[in-house]
DNA sequence: CGTTAAAGTGCACAGGTACGCACTCATGCA
DNA sequence: TGCATGAGTGCGTACCTGTGCACTTTAACG
């Protein structure tokens, strides 16, 4: 177990340098985000649960092209599935994730808007 | 202008469906943080500017990497250089991306700890 | 039972991307 | 004017990924 410790060096105002493995870890997940269609999916399941069918007909994407995505979004750890009837009902497994879902779109939004860069 | 105001939409819990456009603009910013040299370089330039040849000894990539990574953060407009002297230096064109880099490594930290979720 | 709907999977193909090698461009300095 | 150094680029290759087609699996309902 690694102690929470910070650094033990002297040098600073560097937080604390992200090492390759934890490198990997977020690029592995922003890479989860980007992709239109399971971004869209994941901004649908950080408002509500939602079956497979449901999100077919929300984004538009293929029955084929959503259960792909789901089944990387499952295998990634980031949704969560429970059974209800004939039905799959997914939700997003992580809270952190619906921000960063949302952060993404507004720092979106201010390019799209027209701001040069805001701040 | 769009005004600042409230959805004047009926519909509720749904803060308001991001279009096809949002999500692509956001996907390709989620693209950007997608690959582990450029999530570094990217958290580096959050510190504070740095020229190239910085990043290279600071990533530890190759020089032909790092300049290749940058030519698409700076086609992105995510990063924004100045010359100095015989240096290039790059900064955070966005201070929000910058929390959005420190957002996903911390989301990463959590899945990594071995925090099933948490929250 | 058989039927139908919901969801998931294997395969093949097209498109994108990261990287190294070799090369060029630009600039400060002796 | 050379020359060394910092930076950027074209090209080829290996790899990864998103998608559609066809098929299978599972389970409710008559």
């Amino acid at each position: 177990m690694t102690q929470a410790q910070p650094v033990p060096e002297p040098s600073l105002h560097h937080p604390n340098e992200p090492d390759t493995e934890r490198l990997e870890a977020a690029t592995s997940t922003f890479r989860m985000l980007a992709d239109p269609t399971r971004l869209h999916i994941l901004w649908l399941l950080s408002q509500e649960p939602a079956d497979v069918s449901q999100l077919v007909a929300r984004t538009g994407a293929s029955r084929t092209s959503v259960s792909q995505h789901l089944a990387k979004l499952r295998f990634s750890a980031l949704v969560s599935t429970r059974k209800e009837h004939r039905h799959v009902i997914y939700s997003i497994s992580d809270g952190h994730l619906g921000r960063l879902v949302q952060e993404g779109l507004n720092h979106a939004d201010h390019r799209v808007s027209g701001e040069p860069t805001h701040e």
